[in-house]
DNA sequence: CCAAAGATTGTCACA
DNA sequence: CAATCTTTGG
């Protein structure tokens, strides 16, 4: 325990109190990282079981690193033993071993954010809503904002609040849409992001042996970066802790970047009232920059209201002030970044992978690549446009997903085209309607294709009956084929890889060997888990990572220390020593969209204060009086946050324009309905239940009267199809004729009929 | 049914 | 300037 000599004070304490509600209220750059890992390791050697105690981190990467580090303390077996992952993992892997409780099979899909706009999409044209006013985006933030804070939809829909926000908006039929959204998610067995943490609390809250069993099983609790927590996940939290209530929170309401995600500093501030025999440390001492950032950072953050009080200082060397350059154009930005890099490393021999630029938006990014290019600097860009996110790969993850989730609705739309196979639009649309009016997923239409009618053409039948013997012969193989083996042969029998390999042109090219790369990463991935103890398959092991990756996940096998490119978002928690902020400009950042209101514009400073305290030895910022931006060159002004900076900071680069004036960015307060108080409580859920109307195929005759949720009243006026695959022609009252397969329909006989 | 050409629209951060 | 949607001609 010789390793507790190497701490200070408060961080010593921090690491002993073992038992008990904690919390550490962790300044940038204050040796957070170690205190975690030594808590755990002490945790481990007062007794504690490893297998006890759940981290939870905010990317997986941070976990897995945490993991190594605490091995070489504790040794590798009991670090094999500790749960440490994202909120999103861990949740996920107690959902589906639980899933059944909610009616889901635990090979559910994990809906994305464009799979979710896109059913939203779907939704909203079917309501035959203008899709103008009704974005799918919009809605998706919306619903988004309600999960985060445990509104489910049939609280939605009972909520006056949120009906008069909506109403106000123009959009009085959102609540709907998230019902059926909803309600398109179950019966694609999906679950999307936030569903992964409404679902967990939903779990917990009706199922209090399920929660008691979590609750022994993870008797230790750490959170780290707890100020981007948000509702839902605070309250799972508390769920876990209620019993024991050892919980190790750690966090610096300072570096709270993610309110736009439902993050809520209120949290810091909660937790105080939840737990009131709460010990609070600080760990004020920063250990990672110079006496001039350290001071920079905290002159800029003293201009938000309403923190922790707290004072961040360091012993280290009083350093170089920060230097500030103002380009005349974003290319010529770049130029400078990449030279002063590119001098930095020729005279100090300064390895270039502990440079980092940092922008705002993805989308300066191109800039600084070209000029780092020009000057042969070697860099890695994080987050943007990432592997996993094109569409080449997503194709084939497409095409997997159905193997493993067959109502996986979404994939299923990809694909089911893709190649192309002359099943076309009409068809689908056809197969649509029929799968609305039938209550069931499409690939159960698929299943029923000729009980349905649906008056296709036998070629086209014909056609889908291929890909359903297709699909139906990989979904066979899922359980005993080797990963890679099954995932090559889809790559392959599905058309995918020809369909690619025939565009010569060097996208295409780049497309194809994308999608080998991703085969590649399969086989690595079979090979590392190979002798996983439970026997689960490996394919959807790997789909449920690739689902939950973070940006700062993905992994480069090229060891050439490379310049970082990346947001500031995903900088967080990193260190470098030198670091260039770019595009300091009014209304870039802070972004336009965020400076509305007090609030958003103290979370913009926030950020800036999380980008100026990842430096070590030496901070860059910049930014330029013209930038192209929507594709045409526009004029912009300095950044207020340039002015906030102490001037004796700061040694200007080249002249800069004096004192620009920013507008008042405090007009407007903005408030949002989603900041729900803490004791509110969720509704039973009921849309996870089936409906009524549980009567038998062969009750329904020629002639009776029904009654259709959907369609009303109406007259069953034929029967016909095989046994298992019986199919009504009802002729409704207002909705016409209709087929309907009677082992779905939900068919209330109102009688006999004459 | 599909490819190519043309029109439109949006881009703030993320699991 | 992209990516995405819509139109058009085969």
């Amino acid at each position: 325990m010789e390793y507790l000599n190497e701490l200070n004070p408060p961080q010593r304490a921090a690491v002993t109190t073992v038992e008990g509600p904690l919390m550490i209220i962790a300044g940038a750059g204050s040796g957070k990282t170690r205190v975690l890992t030594y808590r755990i390791a002490y945790l481990v050697e007062q007794g504690v079981d490893p297998f006890q105690i759940l981290a939870l981190t905010f990317t997986n990467k941070a976990a897995r690193e945490m993991k190594e580090r605490i091995s070489k303390v504790i040794g590798e077996t009991d670090a094999r033993s500790l749960w440490m992952g994202t909120f999103h993992s861990v949740f996920a892997r107690i959902l589906r071993a639980e899933s059944d409780k909610l009616g889901f099979p635990s090979n559910f899909s994990i809906y994305d954010t464009d799979d979710a706009k896109s059913l939203l999409k779907t939704i909203i044209n079917e309501l035959g809503l203008d899709d103008k006013t009704y974005k799918a985006s919009t809605i998706y933030n919306r619903i988004s904002s309600a999960k985060n804070a445990l509104v489910t939809a049939s609280a939605y829909q009972k909520n006056e609040i949120l009906k008069a926000e909506d109403d106000e908006a123009l959009r009085p039929r959102t609540a709907e849409i998230y019902a059926l959204y909803t309600g398109r998610c179950f019966k694609a067995s999906a679950m999307d992001f936030d569903d992964l943490l409404l679902k967990t609390y939903e779990l917990f809250l009706r199922y209090p042996e399920v929660l008691y069993k979590y609750q022994n099983r993870f008797q230790f609790l750490l959170v780290d970066e707890f100020q981007d927590t948000n509702f839902a996940q605070y309250s799972i939290v508390k769920q876990l802790a209620a019993l024991y209530q050892n919980i190790c929170v750690v966090g610096d309401d300072a570096q709270s970047i993610y309110a736009f995600r439902g993050a809520n500093i209120q949290n810091i501030l909660d937790f105080e009232q939840d737990y009131p025999d709460l010990k609070t440390f600080k760990l004020e001492q920063n250990y990672r920059s110079t006496q001039c950032i350290v001071e920079a950072a905290n002159h800029i953050i003293a201009n938000n209201r309403g923190q922790i009080p707290k004072t961040v200082w360091t012993q280290n060397e009083k350093g170089n002030k920060i230097k500030l350059y103002r380009a005349l154009t974003d290319n010529e930005e770049g130029q400078f970044v990449a030279s002063s890099i590119h001098e930095t490393h020729l005279r100090d021999h300064t390895p270039h992978d502990q440079f980092a630029v940092l922008y705002r938006t993805n989308a300066q990014s191109r800039a600084l690549e070209e000029a780092l290019r020009k000057l042969n600097v070697p860099y890695r860009i994080y987050g943007g446009l990432s592997f996993y996110h094109r569409k080449e790969i997503k194709d084939l993850l497409a095409y997997i997903r159905v193997v493993i989730n067959p109502a996986d609705e979404e994939a299923l739309k990809r694909i089911i085209n893709y190649p192309a196979r002359g099943i076309g639009k009409a068809s689908l649309d056809k197969m649509f309607v029929s799968a609305a009016d039938n209550d069931i997923s499409l690939w159960e239409v698929i299943e029923n294709l000729e009980a349905l009618g649906l008056g296709l053409g036998t070629g086209i039948r014909t056609k889908i009956e291929e890909f359903r013997f297709m699909m139906m012969r990989f979904q066979g193989a899922l359980m005993t084929a080797n990963a890679y083996d099954l995932a090559a042969e889809i790559a392959q029998h599905s058309g995918l890889l020809q369909d690619l390999y025939s565009d010569k042109s060097p996208e295409g090219v780049s497309r194809y060997e994308n999608v080998l790369e991703l085969l590649n990463g399969i086989k690595e991935f079979a090979d590392r888990e190979e002798n996983l103890p439970d026997g689960r398959p490996i394919l959807p092991a790997f789909m449920e990572d690739v689902a939950l990756l973070t940006d700062a996940d993905e992994s480069d096998d090229d060891t050439t220390p490379k310049v970082s490119l990346m947001t500031i978002h995903a900088a967080k928690g990193l260190e470098f020593q030198e670091v260039f902020v770019v595009g300091l400009e009014d209304s870039l950042f802070p972004n336009q969209q965020n400076m509305h209101s007090r609030a958003e514009m103290e979370e913009e400073r926030r950020l800036f204060y999380v980008a100026i305290t990842r430096a070590m030895k030496q901070l860059s910022i910049s930014y330029s009086t013209t930038r192209y931006r929507y594709g045409s060159l526009m004029h912009s002004e300095a950044s207020p946050f340039i002015t906030e900076l102490n001037q004796e900071h700061i040694e200007p680069i080249a002249a800069r324009r004096a004192g620009g004036n920013a507008p008042d960015p405090f007009r407007r307060n903005i408030s949002s309905s989603f900041s729900i108080p803490a004791h509110s409580r969720l509704r039973k859920v009921s849309e996870t239940g089936t409906a009524s109307a549980s009567n038998n195929v062969s009750d329904y005759k020629v002639g009776m009267l029904v009654k259709h949720n959907r369609f009303g009243q109406g007259k069953i006026i034929g029967i016909d199809g095989p046994a298992g695959q019986k199919t009504a022609t009802v002729l409704f009252k207002e909705s016409g004729e209709k087929r309907l397969l009677l082992k779905f329909a939900k068919l209330d006989i109102l009688g006999a009929g004459e």
